[in-house]
DNA sequence: CGCCTATGAATGAAGG
DNA sequence: CCTTCATTCATAGGCG
């Protein structure tokens, strides 16, 4: 029966990397149904896998990325594993649960594992901790909330991508209205302004 | 050449076990770097192991319990045993000594365990309400080829992503200039008739 | 040994 | 974009 799944062909897998390498990331939807035409050729395919793809693609390829600085940064403080001092004080939030894991693994001792039942941990709810994880987050923290690589005018917030508008409905703090330069935040993003993202 | 799969070591596996059984499924990615160093103890092991065991480990979880339930459904539909899209040859082993699916948590670490809580997704500097846009209702016509989230209206697409709505002009060369943020390859011609020599 | 199952790893597809 | 879920690929280990 039908093939529930996409899968690629070696053909079609092919032209899709070999675009990616050439730098393509977001294709416009035009682009996208003109990729799909041309890989169609080589298998049954739709828009939207080319779609899913290179946003699987280079979400996946970007944490391989920031697994990568991350070490750097890692070699760079050794060991932060244990840099986070326990603020259990000041906790008024308590939607923001967890298991506790500087709790649950204590430093040293292996007895304490398994003393209490589950044990809970409630911190600020401040910053980002979705309490979610995923592969592409699971090497990294500390990132800033804030949206990168993008211009903000007008309260709005768009790119040039050919054929897209990028509009930002959710403004954030930053006031930003430069758009004249490059690659300016780039370099800041590498400075948060806060040291968010670690929790616990 | 093949790096050998990690096996987890009966240590470590128990402390999964453990960790999975006080209701942990999806760790966060601190989570799982504190979980990593802690297994790393009792020997080599990375994030992404961890990270996979949990993810594996929920789902089957899961899609044992799907299955069952599916089972009992059979017995009572009698009709078409050729419904079931999946590969059921594998349901021999019902040594389900503990998948007690209704864990039950103290109220404070409901959210840990149930993560689409929206309560701790707070984002900072965060105001509006993406999802106030009005077009929602699919036109869809054509392009039903494309995901779900894009929506087309007058001849544009868009899609709803968090905190950004993505619209798309389908007008031919670009008449936005300013705001050059310096993603030409987004433009590169896709299938070019002749072969290019690289830009970019 | 070859088959089979359990499970680590990967990725397509969505949801938010 | 980020996170999660479902499905599939790949392989180590158990069995006849």
């Amino acid at each position: 029966m039908p093939r529930p799944r996409w899968s690629p062909t070696p053909q079609q897998l092919m032209i899709l990397q070999d675009l990616y390498r050439k730098g393509l990331r977001n294709p416009t939807s035009s682009q996208v149904q003109k990729i799909t035409t041309r890989l169609s050729l080589y298998g049954k395919i739709q828009c939207k896998n080319v779609f899913y793809w290179f946003q699987n693609h280079k979400a996946r390829d970007r944490q391989k990325l920031r697994k990568e600085l991350m070490m750097l940064h890692k070699i760079h403080k050794t060991t932060s594993d244990d840099d986070v001092p326990h603020q259990f004080h000041t906790t008024p939030n308590t939607n923001n649960t967890n298991i506790n894991l500087d709790y649950y693994f204590p430093p040293s001792t292996f007895h304490t594992l398994y003393p209490h039942s589950p044990s809970i941990l409630v911190h600020q709810g401040e910053g980002k901790d979705t309490s979610s994880s995923s592969i592409q987050m699971m090497n990294n923290m500390g990132n800033v909330d804030f949206p990168k690589h993008c211009v903000i005018e007008n309260g709005m917030m768009r790119t040039n991508v050919q054929g897209w508008i990028l509009m930002m409905t959710d403004m954030g703090p930053n006031p930003i209205p430069s758009c004249s330069n490059n690659k300016p935040l780039e370099t800041l993003e590498l400075f948060p302004i806060k040291a968010t993202g670690i929790k616990e």
